[in-house]
This record gives C-alpha cells, structure tokens and sequence, in this order.
DNA sequence: TATCAGATAGGAATAGTTCCTAATTAATTA
DNA sequence: TAATTAATTAGGAACTATTCCTATCTGATA
C-alpha cells in the first residue's frame, strides 16, 4: 500500500504518525496471513533496526482499540493479528497449528444478547488440514 | 451428577478411573460456566488435598482429547474449559471479561472447507456486558 | 510376591505478554 | 525560534499460565 493511504489510514482512526506505525501498519495490511508480536518484531527489525518488541506490542494493541486489525486468540497461549478486516472465518489444524482464512457464504446468525453491546464475531472452525490429513 | 453416571462416562471415552478425574468431570460437568486449570484446582483442593496443578493440566488435556470437554480460548493467554457440550455460542466481555453462554436459534454455517477435517465450531461475539454498559 | 505401566505430585523451566523507566521525538506555547 | 510539555519508543525486568521433568505412588498383571 501506498505510503500516503498509510498515513491516511492513521489518522482517520487519531493515531499520530510514527515511522514504526507505519511499517507495522504496512506489514499487516499487505499479508492475508496471522502474525504474532514476535514475528512483527523479527520481520521489520532488518527494516528498523531500532525497533522495539514493546512498541510492537504498543502499536499492535493500539491497532487494534482502534479497529485498524483483529485480534485473533485461535491457540493456546498466544494472540495473533489480522490485517484482514472483511468479515470471515478461521480454520485452525490441531496438528501443524496453521491458520487458514475461510470466507464466509452466509452471514453469521444474529445473536439473541439483549441489553449487551456487540463489536465483534468470531467463528473458528478446528480439526485437520488437508496436508496432516495425509 | 451420580458417581455411576461419572464412572461410566470415563469408561465410554477409554479413560481409566481415579479419584481426581472423578472430582474434576464432576467439578466441570455441573455447572455452566468457565473454568480456568487454576479455578478447578482451588476448588477442589479442600476435597483433594493431594491434588497438584499438574494433575489438573494433565486431566483436562486428556479430557479435552477425548472430547469430555471443550477448550476455549476466548481472552489473552488463558485457556477455559466447557463442560456443556451442546452446541452454543460465548460472548465475552471486554471490560469485565465475564464469559456468557449465548444459545444458538440457527444452525452454524457449513464451511467451504474441502479436505480439512473439522472437529469443532467456536462462535464467540466480543463486545460489553449490560453490566458494564451501565 | 515381583514386575510393570499408568497416574500423580512437586517443582523447575519456558514463553508470551505486561509493566516500569529513561531516552528520544514530536507537538505546543511563549 | 527557543523553551516547555506531551507522546512515543527502547530496553529490560517482572509476571504468569502452561509445559516439562523426575521421583513417587497406585493398581494391574504374571
Ligand atoms: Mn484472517
Ligand atoms: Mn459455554
Ligand atoms: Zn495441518
Ligand atoms: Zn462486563
């Protein structure tokens, strides 16, 4: 993506521009896959060699309050995020550990939660991929 | 539930029987609401003062593999264990982080997965809870 | 009874994340 | 512009849920 429509982006959602927000944002925008803060950090250290993991751990939070990427819990222990904000699923192989994005055909069923405020759905499907299946 | 009833479920799902698994499916099967491996041993430490963390870990690990229970992860770094079986979605709040169980009118979609084997659906909303709207 | 496998207890090790503080950079004010 | 203030970043220590390792215990088997 374009550098100007990065820093557009940023400021649409009132986050101020920082040379790390915007290679973060860059990195996250551009992949369909899932990241965790490690590997944003190990990814874009040749880039900023400065760089922090716990600005990546700000940043990344920060994207994510903001509604810039989705926060994903799919394994034990670990968060991974989702530059892909149009609506689908995850498939999650309980073998190898990979994420696959599932697009969606229907859209999700209404929830009956009356009185609560809604601001994300996640439908995760779990079992094994194609390749463990072999 | 009768320690019968217990005995027979371990059986039927190949799991042989001990004083701790008895009192942590009991522990887990009659109520609703989500356990963290923590949770489930605090509780029953007064019942079975030998107990060990690890013993909780192993237990639900097995009964989780055996399809005793569900693992959920539905907040950072912490894995929740569901004794009710039926289908049904969770809403957890991101203020309190309570954890709802959300009955389900409509059957979840079917995914577009050819070749995947799939064990297990997860819907979970994210949003805030009545209380905390307040 | 002696042998063996599985289960348990206890604690050390691991790893992802958060928290804290000082240094750097950006924004605001005079 | 210079001085002041606020926000961001870097680095590392602290935290914590979970895993891993090992000795002990228990129950089944021969
Ligand atoms: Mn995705
Ligand atoms: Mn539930
Ligand atoms: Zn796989
Ligand atoms: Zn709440």
């Amino acid at each position: 993506m374009l550098q100007k429509k990065l820093i557009e982006r940023l400021k649409s959602h009132d986050i101020s521009v920082s040379m790390q927000r915007l290679h973060i944002l860059e990195f996250l925008l551009e992949k369909p896959e899932h990241y965790r803060a490690e590997e944003v950090y190990e990814m874009l250290k040749p880039k900023i060699p400065t760089l922090s993991l716990s600005t990546v751990y700000n940043t990344l939070h920060l994207f994510s309050e903001r509604g810039l990427l989705k926060t994903l819990h799919l394994e034990e222990g670990v968060t991974h995020y989702d530059g892909v904000l149009e609506e689908h699923a995850h498939f999650v192989c309980e073998k190898c550990l990979k994420i696959f994005n599932v697009p969606l055909k229907e859209t999700l069923p209404e929830a009956d939660l009356p009185g609560m405020k809604i601001l994300q759905v996640n439908l995760t499907y779990r079992g094994i991929c194609h390749e463990c299946l072999i």
